[in-house]
DNA sequence: TGTGCCGGGCG
DNA sequence: CGCCCGGCACA
């Protein structure tokens, strides 16, 4: 217990972790949002869970599964609890249908992406109640956020934060839509039991909404001002237990920051896993997002004012980041295919081992103007539009047509000059892969692509010296979306669209929704290798510092504590080595010695113990491929 | 002290 | 090449 105590403490805040509802026996995904006292000789210490539904509660750190706290292992599991396992290669959700706790197996029905029911028998300690890994995007369901990933896995052995599942991917905006379905029951419970509904939503989209919100707010320099949280749940419920929000407006954001990361939540749900979605994500996405509700206290309805919507605005793209690659997809899955049967020679439609293709692209969200600036640019060259929603579930191909349509966003009120870039630098070489045809000068793959290329000077804070981005998109039609949208980019997956704003920035209409994105960074971003075509883009966030693990409470909003993992994966995600003084890069005298980059590699990630996780490359001990900075 | 990975070595 | 690992710069 010690040990295990004392590894939760420290960043325990933050951690994705499924806890003991006591109503049902269940557990349910939510995360620690504080911990309110410790762990005694006589009794356990409890810490107050958010669960993703919006509901807080205190739960014993025995009643806690997930890192650092209880291993799946010891979990007896009860009829119709949510829980996850690899079929397959992936990670798909089922329920547990029963839970023999002699040899600690479990009954569990799985739902194909497909819609069929059937069961299967897996042993505990193959089960996780969190989603976990990569998954998100590969699997149905979604909502990832890579925090989840680590999760509960550790329950066999312990420790693993998972992380290493590289998984990426957050978003929850996404998820939403898969909470729908699942989750649904999860949320009648809540409700039921307890009462709060609205806040239930916003639990999911609340980190990205935080996130965003956050960054809106800092780019715009405007105050939060009250109006967020109110409306935000339209109507508060009842009290709740738990406070129903916090203190500030934003505060729930930073928490749900927190598991985000950056911005990175919003994965996409569940698109990908399956070949074909028909819908598009998006659009079930918000859909499924609020509807069900039952209870009826919720705000629901349909305005939406609650929900947050992210469909208007949010779009999300996939650009290749392979080597020379510029190839951008409107769907995850239309990447992965494409790095698939491009990069890999595989068959476009069987996955990597691994999902290995989820290293290799990045999302980058164009929602409404956050990234204007460079966007702008674009603009000026095509003024298109975002596409809506619809179209984010085609592939590229199909992008093409993504014509523009109309442009939402601009007028918003742009942020600041700041730009926004992008992040996510190619670096070095990509070592073990060399594709084939990467095509490094623009075209990339061929395709009507579309380059562009932009410098920026700094306007000010940013970056010391410009850096250029470059982006190709090649869809033909969808020059627009960058422009568009904002993109963040992020390293592998992990971030994703934000888009929905939210509600403040909803509600009071004149807000800027998107704005912002991402951030502009006050310092200056590396260039690096520049010049000679490659790709690069260099980003600046604001960097935040690794927080230093230990927060436990919550201090004021925006920071995030994130898990251990999470925390890896949005610096991954930002891994712009801000540290590194520029100068340094170049100087040497020969030798190589490159600043380290702050992403955590392999090794790190997935720990010595499991090694055989690692990228070959970590375990030859040569630069790492899977996270490369 | 731990991490990332260059440079080499071996089969 | 694939696979390993000594060793070193960093953090
Ligand atoms: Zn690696």
């Amino acid at each position: 217990m010690f040990g295990n105590k004392r590894l939760a403490k420290r960043s325990i805040v933050g951690t994705r972790v499924c806890g003991l509802w006591p109503q049902d026996g269940r557990y349910y995904p939510g995360m620690i949002q504080s911990q309110v006292s410790e762990e005694s000789i006589t009794s356990s210490a409890v810490y107050v869970v958010r669960f993703d539904d919006g509901f807080t509660q205190h739960v014993k750190s025995r009643c806690i599964v997930g890192p650092g706290f209880q291993p799946v292992a010891t979990t007896p599991l009860k009829h119709k609890q949510k829980v996850f396992i690899t079929l397959n290669g992936r990670e798909v959700c089922g329920t547990v249908l029963c839970h023999d706790r002699d040899i600690d197996e479990v009954v569990i029905s799985v739902r194909t992406p497909s819609g069929e029911d059937f069961e299967t028998v897996r042993k505990l300690e193959d089960v996780r109640l969190l989603e976990s890994r990569k998954s998100a995007r590969l699997v149905d369901h979604p909502d990832t956020d890579y925090s989840k990933l680590a999760d509960v896995q550790l329950s066999a052995n312990n420790t693993p934060v998972a992380d290493a599942n590289k998984r990426r991917m957050p978003s929850h905006v996404i998820d939403v839509p898969m909470m729908a379905s699942l989750d649904k029951s999860e949320r009648n419970r809540r409700q039921r039991s307890t009462v709060e509904d609205n806040s239930d939503d916003f639990g999911d989209v609340e980190m990205m909404d935080e996130t965003i919100a956050a960054m809106v707010l800092t780019s715009l320099s405007v105050s939060p001002k009250s109006p967020p949280p109110v409306n935000y749940y339209g109507h508060t419920p009842q009290k709740e237990q738990l406070d129903n929000h916090y203190p500030y407006p934003d505060s729930h954001l930073s928490s749900s920051v927190a598991s985000s990361g950056f911005y990175s939540g919003p994965s996409e749900r569940d698109d990908h896993s399956p070949p074909l979605a028909p819908l598009s994500e998006s659009a079930p996405a918000c859909m499924g997002f609020k509807p069900p509700t039952p209870g009826g206290s919720d705000d629901d309805s349909s305005n939406g004012s609650g929900r947050l919507l992210i469909c208007e605005e949010e779009d999300t793209l996939y650009k290749c980041t392979w080597r020379g690659c510029k190839e951008i997809a409107n769907t995850s899955n239309a990447i992965e295919r494409h790095i698939r049967r491009v990069h890999f020679d595989r068959d476009s439609d069987i996955e990597l081992t691994d999902n290995e293709e989820e290293f290799h692209y990045t999302e980058i969200d164009v929602t409404a103007q956050s990234i204007n600036n460079i966007t702008r640019s674009f603009a000026a060259m095509n003024t298109s539009s975002p596409k809506e929603a619809p179209a984010t579930e085609q592939p590229a191909a199909a992008a093409s047509q993504a014509h523009t349509g109309k442009p939402k966003m601009d007028q918003l009120r742009p942020m600041p000059p700041k730009m926004p870039d992008y992040q996510h630098i190619p670096r070095r070489r990509h070592i073990s892969e060399g594709s084939p045809q990467a095509g490094i000068g623009g075209s990339g793959t061929g395709q009507g692509g579309v380059a562009f290329h932009h410098s920026h000077g700094q306007g000010g804070d940013t970056v010391g010296g410009g850096f250029t981005t470059e982006i190709a998109f090649v869809p033909k039609g969808m020059s627009s979306s960058l422009g568009s949208g904002g993109a963040g980019v992020f390293d592998h997956d992990y971030q994703r669209k934000f888009s929905k704003q939210g509600p403040q920035a909803q509600h009071a209409s004149s807000v800027p929704t998107s704005a912002s994105l991402f951030h502009e960074s006050p310092r200056a971003s590396l260039p690096i290798t520049i010049s000679q075509g490659q790709i690069q883009k260099s980003l600046s966030w604001q960097t935040h510092p690794p927080s230093p693990a230990g927060i436990m409470v919550s201090p004021p909003q925006r920071p995030n504590k994130l898990t251990p993992q999470e925390r890896l994966m949005q610096h991954q995600a930002q891994s712009p080595k801000s540290s590194v003084p520029p100068s340094a890069f170049k100087n040497a005298p020969g030798h190589h010695r490159r600043p380290r980059s702050e992403v955590r590699k392999c090794r790190k990630v997935y720990g010595m113990e499991h090694r055989d996780q690692w990228c070959t490359q970590c375990k030859w001990k040569k630069a790492c491929t899977r996270f490369v900075d």
